[in-house]
DNA sequence: CAGAATCCATTCGGATACTG
DNA sequence: CAGTATCCGAATGGATTCTG
């Protein structure tokens, strides 16, 4: 089998899946929650308030919601310090953080891209 | 200047830009966004039919909207011939290619991950 | 501090039908 | 073929208020 045939062969694997990526999709596509994966991944342990600090177009219920649905989906681990006052903080899971990375190039660009595009 | 603070700067500033990339992310949010994205990439150039058959969850109606969308943000170019049966295709733009590069790690690892993960 | 709960305007996306 | 137009229910996210 030539290179060539191979690339194909993979490109069309590739395709095949694009149709089928469901949930996990679905919960990136959510607001804002590809960021907050990039900013605990960042700076993990992360609380709450920081990410209220780092995310402020957020609002709390959002990113309440953000951080249930990324711990439940196993990409973040959430642990709670029973003081007073509360701390809890957020930390990637081996899953979120290869996420995290991966999405680091994607989110970088869209940084850049800010402003570089005449936009109304 | 030491290695590890430059990382630690570089930390900082893309910190800085999470909380400011509005529109482009509003735009990948958007269902089957990314998906359209990779595809077109994988296959240009790309009918809508094609995108059809390789997105079959997606409805006429969100596919046009999407395409719509990407190629105003300037990620994919619209060339219409004028014959009978008329025939659209979509391209990349350099812009919107570098982007596609940028998610295929993303959507690779969605894939992977489904099915991996039990769900209900 | 770290949310949970509630309420609501808006948006989104699917289905369907129609057009050049 | 490649959409557009319309309609509408479902889901989303923001503001606000309250709690352990």
């Amino acid at each position: 089998m030539t290179d060539e045939s191979k690339a194909l062969e993979s490109a069309a694997d590739e395709l095949a899946c694009y149709c089928r990526l469901g949930g996990v999709m679905d919960l990136l596509s959510r607001k804002y929650a590809m960021q907050v994966l990039c900013v605990v991944n960042a700076t993990e342990p992360t609380r709450f308030r920081e990410l209220e600090e780092l995310l402020p177009d957020a609002s709390t219920s959002t990113l309440s919601a953000r951080l249930d649905e990324l711990a439940e989906a196993r990409l973040l681990d959430r642990t709670q310090y029973d003081e007073i006052p509360p701390r809890v903080e957020y930390e990637m899971t081996a899953d979120g953080s290869e996420l995290a990375e991966r999405l680091k190039p994607v989110l970088e660009w869209a940084g850049e891209r800010e402003g570089t595009t005449g936009e109304a």
